[in-house]
DNA sequence: CGCCGAGTTGAACTGAATCAAGAAACGTGG
DNA sequence: CCACGTTTCTTGATTCAGTTCAACTCGGCG
C-alpha cells in the first residue's frame, strides 16, 4: 500500500517531469518487498530491475574464502541495481541482501526499454540512475584512495547518521575495508556511535 | 590520418552493427590528439565528449594539498570520459592528463543524442560505454577492498604488461594507493618489472 | 657542467591485521 | 518468557605492511 510520492519527488528534482510521462512510468512500476536477511539478487542470476529504494538498506557482497566482502551498500531514497548485469544481461558475480525490511519500486529491463522509447522523461531517469550509481562509485573509489579507515567511517556517519545504526558492525567494517576488530576500536576511540 | 578500424572492431564485438548505423556514427566522430603531458580535461570544465582511446594512456587525478592522487587510468582500446560530468553537464572536479601521446575518437554530447535518436546501434554503444566504465570502477573498488598493494600491482602487471612501463612509478603508486617508496620496494621484492 | 625531479634505500614509527579469549546480543525451541 | 547455543562484538598482545623522514643516486636538460 505504499505510495510513489517519494519517488516522484526524487525524479522531479532531476528536471521537468510531464504528468503524462510520470503516469506512463508509474504504470510500469512494481512494488517489491523483502524482509530482513532475504536475498534480493543471488550470484549467477541476471539483474532484471532498476529499483528505487523506498525503504530499507541493501548490502552487496562477494563470497570470499572464509569471509565475505561487503563492497557496496544501498541506502534508502536512491537507485539500487546491479547495474552492470542489468545493462549486459549477464549474470552477477555477487549477491544483494536486505539488511532491514526493504521496499522497492522496480521497473524491469523490458519495461524500461519501452519507457525510453515512449517518454522523454524516461531517458532522463535512466541516465540519471546511471549517473547516480557511477558517481557513487567514483566518490567511494577516491575515498578508498585518500582517506584512512577512521575518516571513511566518519564520512558514513555524517552521510547516513540514522541508517548506519541498523547495519551490523562487521558489514560496515568490510565496507570500509578493515576488520571488525579495527572498527570496534575506532568506535571506542572516537566515542559516540 | 588514423583509421576507425580498431574502434569498429571493438564496437562490433558488442553485437550486430548495421553498416548504415556505423556510417552515421562515423560521420559524427572527430579525432582528437594530445601530446604527452598535455591536459585533456581541466577541473572546472564540463566534459563534452565520450571517447574511444585509440592510442596512449590517460591519467585522471585530483589535486590534494602537497601531492595529487591518480585515481583512474585510461588504457588504449577502451572508452574514456569523465562520465559523471558528461551525463550531468556539470563541471568536473578532477583533471585528465595525457601520460603519452594520445589519440582519441570522440563524439560530443549533442552528437551522441542525435546518434541515440537515429540509430539502434547508438544505444548499444552508449550503454556499453556506460557499462564498461561502471564495471571498471566496480572491479577496482573490489580490488581496493580485498587486495593488498602488492596484489594490486601484480593485477596491473598482468592486465597491462606492455603499458605500465610507460607510466612513471609515482603515478602507479598513487593509483595503487601507496607511496612511491612502497612501490619501489614492492618492485624490488618481486623482481621483474 | 650543475641543477632538478624521479627513483632507491635505510631506519624509525604507526595503523591495522592476526590470533586469542571473553562478554554481549540474538534467535529459536521448549 | 526463559534457557540455550550461536553469532557478533569487544579487548589485549603480537606481528606486519606501509608511512614518514632523510640521505643518496641516477638521468635528462638548461
Amino acid at each position: 500500500m505504499a505510495s510513489t510520492e517519494k519517488l516522484k519527488k526524487y525524479i522531479a528534482s532531476f528536471g521537468p517531469l510531464p504528468e503524462r510521462d510520470w503516469a506512463f512510468f508509474v504504470s510500469r512500476l512494481q512494488e517489491r518487498t523483502f524482509s530482513k536477511k532475504e536475498i534480493i539478487l543471488r550470484s549467477g542470476k541476471v539483474e532484471d530491475h532498476v529499483s528505487f529504494l523506498e525503504k530499507g538498506i541493501i548490502r552487496y557482497f562477494v563470497e570470499e574464502e572464509e569471509k565475505d566482502i561487503t563492497f557496496d551498500i544501498g541506502f534508502e531514497n536512491g537507485f539500487a541495481t546491479a547495474y552492470d548485469s542489468f545493462l549486459t544481461r549477464r549474470p552477477v558475480w555477487y549477491n544483494a541482501e536486505a539488511l532491514t525490511d526493504v521496499s522497492l519500486w522496480s521497473v524491469t529491463y523490458a519495461d524500461l526499454q519501452e519507457i525510453y522509447a515512449k517518454t522523454d522523461a524516461g531517458n532522463l531517469i535512466g541516465r540519471r540512475a546511471a549517473e547516480e550509481l557511477y558517481i557513487k562509485k567514483n566518490k567511494r573509489q577516491l575515498s578508498l584512495l585518500k582517506d584512512n579507515a577512521e575518516q571513511r567511517y566518519l564520512s558514513l556517519l555524517t552521510d547516513y547518521p540514522q541508517l548506519i545504526q541498523f547495519i551490523p558492525l562487521k558489514y560496515l567494517a568490510s565496507y570500509i575495508g578493515i576488520t571488525p576488530q579495527a572498527l570496534s576500536r575506532i568506535r571506542k576511540r572516537i566515542g559516540g556511535g
